[in-house]
DNA sequence: ATGAAAGCGCTAACAG
DNA sequence: CTGTTAGCGCTTTCAT
């Protein structure tokens, strides 16, 4: 490794002490020459001088570093959500620090501390909710906003989506259609609302229609979990026109071949449909009903918010947000998976 | 904002010097009295203290952060490379940054001076080839490789697909099932090389089976593009048996809805096949033919080779490597859309 | 218009 | 076993 160079070989080089160098890199060009000025510049350029931002950082207390804690970075709404907030965030000269949890709570405790050892300016997270404790002592530190994700923490602000009135509206359409039944499939709730209020929305549509609720939960690690669904379907199908209705997109994706390949008729058979917006729901045919989440609207709000509570330093000490949930709605995308002719 | 706890406070607090505290975090217990480490542990837990990342690198000239500079985040490729990638450093206690170019030079440039500044220990980019002035100049520094993209720079190494046999294992593939042309889809190469070599793959096949080549530039930044590209298909599908192999899996799925729309039985009259494999390709009635690429391995690997340099300090100046192209095959996936039967 | 000097929080010789 | 001291690279009074 080569030495980097530093504000003194900037400031050697263009014979002027390093607090000059300082107010160069600083733009307060007012106090300085033209000549200096000049020459300060030329050095920096001629000797690809960088500031250090740890030295800064160290100094100044602000890093320039935001963290985003997802529970896996591929999942469509972590991609969505990601992109988006990085795209506001960006122009303001922050950069995005990306984590996964995996949902280990200890893996989420142990990052979210690296995390603050590492001096970001603010953090945002899919928390599973068993950091709380942290989480809110670090609040009191910085913005911290959790996102998808609905927990009581004094000082966090939650940004979600209306999971339980899209979920409901979802369940009511199918319905409607006349199914004779709706299976619902879902996962281990484990503490997480996004789960909760869309099976709570199915069994409030199953109520106000008055059908009889039919949930399967499965396990994404456990292949047969998945025959059961399929079992089920295979029996239903035959005798009346039913349909299977996903908590989440990539519950449809593991479930979808498995149904196709029963060779039921869709919709007139079986019909389809997931909460998600999977972005092969327009391709295949007929094409998927489900649930659009705003994951743009989600991350430019919360990246909005996170700068202008960046923009106004101690604030947070000063007005502690004592708790906050901004709540999106979501699109109910009717597709031709679900429209059952009587 | 309150004071955040330093090395001093826990100190203070231990009745000890801040040497022995450092001590304790750099886990010397041995020159260390069983009672004032147990005091300190305690002192630590009990104040929340977490040292202070930025000091530590600012000293230590290590920071654990290692910067992935991508194109596009929400890209297929990038997703998985980069959850790769991260699931083999984290681990080794680094965290992954995470930037994103959208193929413009000048943000590159800027994102690359910064990450620089920031004193992440290695880079790992998507580059458009533009700077590789500056990176030539930070290889020198640390680590850097460059992912899917191939480009001679000094001191990196390249972690790439064996785009061009690969393609023209698909071309060969398709002709060889009987369909009378074979239309080829891509973007402008801008010196993209897996463009250039994808293109290239498709030519030798054509010209080994002795077909004609038909090929077609979009721009998916202009949807008229792709009308051409849709109105050819019209026009040739109605007369013989034809197929669309597109260059990326981005391009097939904003084709696909178009093509199935224009009514031609998928794969005796219309054969439908891409490079990459999307998460949908087996989704679809029937399957796709694509080509898979191992972003897992490429990002495995890429994190290995990282580790491994970072292990060894200062390597990066007495062994500089000169320059280095790690190939990983892809995989050919046959699907029903390419299956003509004679 | 410019510089000297005091830290920011931590690590690492170098003494005890 | 523990403390003293000198920085790492930068910003920021306070002088001049």
């Amino acid at each position: 490794m080569d030495k980097r160079v530093t504000i003194q070989d900037v400031a050697r080089h263009a014979g002027v002490s390093i607090t000059t160098v300082s107010r160069f890199l600083n733009e307060r060009y007012d106090s300085m020459s033209e000549a200096t000025r000049g020459r300060i510049e030329a050095v920096i350029k001629h000797l690809g001088y960088r500031p250090n931002a740890l030295a800064q950082g160290l100094k100044g207390n602000r890093t320039k570093m935001v963290a985003a804690v997802v529970v896996n970075m591929s999942y469509p709404f972590c991609v969505g959500f990601m992109k988006s907030l990085n795209q506001t965030l960006s122009p303001a000269g922050y950069h995005l620090f990306v984590s996964e949890t995996a949902g280990n709570p200890d893996r989420e405790r142990a990052i979210v501390q690296s995390l603050q050892a590492q001096r970001v300016d603010a953090m945002v997270l899919q928390t599973g909710g068993q950091n709380n404790d942290l989480l809110a002592a670090i609040a009191i530190q910085m913005p911290v906003i959790f996102v998808d994700r609905k927990y009581v923490v004094p000082g966090v602000t939650n940004v979600i989506t209306n999971n339980l009135e899209a979920s409901e509206q979802l369940a009511e359409h199918i319905l409607e259609q006349g199914y004779r039944r709706v299976l619902y499939v879902t996962e281990q709730e484990d503490g997480v609302h996004t789960r909760k209020e869309r099976l709570q929305g199915y069994l409030q549509a199953c109520h106000k229609l008055s059908f009889k609720p039919w949930v399967i939960t499965v396990d994404r690690d456990q292949d047969d979990t998945f025959d059961l669904v399929v079992k089920a379907v295979e029996d239903g199908a035959k005798k009346e026109p039913i349909a299977v209705y996903t908590g989440n997109g990539l519950l449809m994706m593991r479930l979808y071949p498995d149904l196709i390949r029963l060779g039921f008729q869709i919709p007139s058979q079986l019909g389809l449909a997931t909460f998600d917006q999977p972005d092969w729901s327009g391709l295949v045919q007929p094409s998927l009903t489900c649930v659009g989440q705003p994951v743009d609207t989600m991350g430019a709000l919360t990246g909005e918010m996170l700068l202008q509570r960046l923009s106004k330093p101690d604030e947070t000490a000063s007005a502690p947000v004592p708790f906050d949930v901004k709540t999106i709605a979501s699109t109910l995308v009717l597709g031709g998976s679900t429209r059952l002719h009587r």
